[in-house]
DNA sequence: GATGAATGAGAATTCATTCAT
DNA sequence: AATGAATGAATTCTCATTCAT
C-alpha cells in the first residue's frame, strides 16, 4: 500500500478532494476516452492543481483503477441487495434488470473504456474478470437458493449475465432506434426464465 | 473523397502496399491497442516508410477506418453465406455460430478496442452501428424466410447477436476459468431456439 | 542579514531545531547530490515540517550554504589546533594528516559536490576560495614559525595542500585498488618534506 | 548498443548533427552543470529540435556520457603521444604539464561537475576512474622505460597525476590571486623529479 | 513515388515554495 | 510557531506529421 510517494489523506477536507479527483477523473475518463483524458484535464476539472494529484495516486493509470473500484463498488451493492428469496420470480428478475441498468448508468460510456483496457493493462483485466466472476457467482448461489440447480448453472448464469448487459446497454444508450427497449426486456426476462426451467424439468 | 492530399493508387504494386498497410496496422492496432501503436511501428510492420503512409492516408485515425471497413467485409460475406434456408435450423445456427467464431477470431482483440472508439469517434460508431444493423436486419430477413414472423424478431434477433457475439469472446479469449465454452454453446443453441419458438406457437 | 521572512531563532529549542536542519541537511546533499535532496528529504530526516524549513532559511540553496559554513568550521579548528610548533616537523605532518583526514570524513563525498557547485554558485565559489585561502595562509604562517621561509612559500604550502587532499580522498574512499593508502601516505610526507627542504639549504 | 529506440545516424549529414549535440550539450552542461542545463538549451544551442535528441540519444545522461568519452579521447590522444622517451626528462615533464593544461582547457569546469557526477552516478563514476587508471599506468610504464623501477611507483604516479592536475586547474581558472601559476609550475616539476629520484638512489 | 530524418506541440511528472489552518 | 496540503512552473520525453532529398 505504502509506496513512499503517495499518501492517504486524513483529514476530512483531504479525502474529499481525495474522492473529488477520483470521481471527477473517473467520469471524465469515461466520456473522454482514458487516453484522451489529460492529467491536466482531471485536475482543472476536479478544481485542483496537478500536484496534487501525484500526492494521492501514483500515475493516471492509479486514477482511473481507483474510480474501477469505487463505480465497481456503486454496481455490485445495490444489485447484491436485490438478490433475495423472492416468491415471485419474474418480478424478482424484472426488479434486478432495473437495478443493473441503474448501476450500469454511472459506469457510462466506461464500459467501453474499461473493456478496452482490459486487453492491454493486466490490473484492470484483473478487475474486471473478477467483477464478473463475483457477480456471476453470487447469480449462481441465489438461484441455487431458489432451488435451481443444474452441472452448468454458471454457463447459464454467465450467458444471463451478458444478456442483462447488452440490455442495458440498449436502453442506456439507445443505439439502435430500431429497436425497442421495454419489448428488449420482456423478452430477455422471457428468455432468462426459459434459460433456467428448462433444467426444471 | 479527394481530399488534394491522399491520393488512390492505381498502379497494383501501390495497391497491394495500401492494403499491406491496412491490414498490418489494423492488425497492430487490435494487438496492442490504437493508442499503443505508433505510426512508426505500422511502417515497420508492413515495411514501408513513415512518410508513404500519408500519401494513402490522412492520418492513423484513416488506417483503423480502413481496416475496419475491410475486416468487416471479411467478418459478414462469409457469414451472410452461410444463412440460406435449411431444412435442420439446429445445425444451421450450430453452423452460423462457427462462422462467427472464424469471423470474430480475425478481429481478436480489436472488438473490444473498436467497441471503446465507438464512444468517442463518430466515425468508428457510426460503421459499427451500421455493422450491427445490417447484421441484425439480415438475420431478420432469414428468420423470415424460414417462416419465422412475429412483431419483435428485432429485438430478438438483436439479443441473438449479442448472445453469440458474448459465446464468441468467451470461446476465443476463455476468460473465464470456470466455464465450459462446448456446454455454453449447446445453450446457447437451445436458448436461440426457445426465443424463435415462442413465437412459433 | 534580516530579509523581512527568514528569521533568527532566539529560543534554545529554535536554535536546535535550525541547526539541526542544517547537518541533517547537509550531510543529505552530501550524500545524495545537492540536486537530488529534495526539501521533503531533508524535512523528513530533521523530523521538522517542510514550511518550518523556510522560516529559518530563504531557500534550499541557503541550507548548503549555512552547512559549508558550520562544516568548514568543524574541519578547520581542529586542524588549525594542530599547527603548533613542534620538534620532530615529520611527526607533526603525520598527524595534520591524519587530522585532515578526520575532517575530511566529515565532509564525506561534499567535497566533489561542493567542487561542482563552486562553478555556477558564486557563493559557494566564495566560500571554498576562501577555505582555501584561509588553509593556506595558516599553513605558510606555521611554516615560517618553523623557520621556513621563501618567496614561493604560498605555492609550495597550496600543492602540499591539494596534495594532502588527493591523499584524503583515497584514503576515504580507496578509489582505486592498485593504490596501498599508507604507502600513499609515506610518500606524501616525503615529498612535503622534500619541497620544503628544498628552501631549507 | 542497439535498444530499438535511439539509431546510429549513417549520413554525413545525421552524424554532424550527432556530434553538435554532444559537443554543444557536453560544452553547456560543464558550463552551466548538468542539472541547470535542460534538453530544450541543448536543442536550441545545437540548432536542432528536441525530438530529434532522442533518436540519437536515450536520455540527456546519455548525451553527457557521449562527451565525457569524445573529450576523454581528445585529452589522452596527445598526452599519451608525448610520452617517448626523452633524453631531457625535465624538459619532456615541462610539454607533458603543457600539453594536460591544454587537453583540461577542453574540459573546462566539466572536470569538477564531472566528479561530482562520479559520486552518484556509476557510469560516470567507471568512466573518470577508468580514465585515471590508464593514465596513472601509462605513466608507470612510461617511466619503467625511463628506467625507473620501484615498488611504489603506481602510489607516486597516481601522486603526480594530482599534482598535475591541481597545478592545471590553478593555471586555467586562475583561482587564487595570490599564486603565480609558473613559480607552481616549476616547483612541480622539482617536486617531481624529487618524487622519482628519491628511488634513484 | 519513396524515404526516414526532423519537427514541435503536447503529455506526464516533479518539487521548491507558499499558505490556510 | 508549526504543519503539511496544495500549488504550478518547469522539465523530460513521445510521436503524429511534414519535408528535404
Amino acid at each position: 500500500m505504502e509506496n513512499g510517494k503517495t499518501r492517504e489523506p486524513q483529514q476530512k477536507r483531504s479525502i474529499e478532494k481525495k474522492n473529488k479527483i477520483i470521481e471527477t477523473g473517473f467520469t471524465l475518463m469515461c466520456e473522454k476516452g482514458y487516453q484522451k483524458t489529460t492529467t491536466a484535464d482531471i485536475a482543472k476539472a476536479a478544481g485542483v492543481s496537478t500536484g496534487i494529484i501525484y500526492s494521492y495516486f501514483q500515475d493516471k493509470h492509479d486514477i482511473f483503477i481507483a474510480g474501477l473500484r469505487l463505480f465497481g463498488d456503486k454496481l455490485l451493492t445495490p444489485m447484491f441487495a436485490t438478490l433475495t428469496p423472492s416468491v415471485d420470480f419474474r418480478e424478482a428478475l424484472s426488479h434486478i434488470i432495473d437495478i443493473l441498468i441503474e448501476g450500469h448508468k454511472v459506469f457510462g460510456n466506461a464500459h467501453k473504456e474499461i473493456e478496452a483496457l482490459t486487453m492491454t493493462d493486466p490490473e484492470v483485466s484483473a478487475f474486471i474478470l473478477e467483477l464478473e466472476d463475483v457477480t456471476t457467482k453470487r447469480l449462481v448461489s441465489f438461484l441455487n437458493e431458489e432451488g435451481i440447480v443444474c452441472d452448468d448453472l454458471l454457463e447459464r448464469a454467465h450467458i444471463i449475465y451478458n444478456m442483462v448487459e447488452s440490455l442495458c446497454h440498449e436502453i442506456i444508450f439507445h443505439n439502435h432506434e430500431y429497436l425497442d427497449a421495454h419489448r428488449m426486456k420482456d423478452i430477455v426476462i422471457e428468455t432468462v426464465l426459459a434459460i433456467l426451467q428448462v433444467k426444471e424439468k
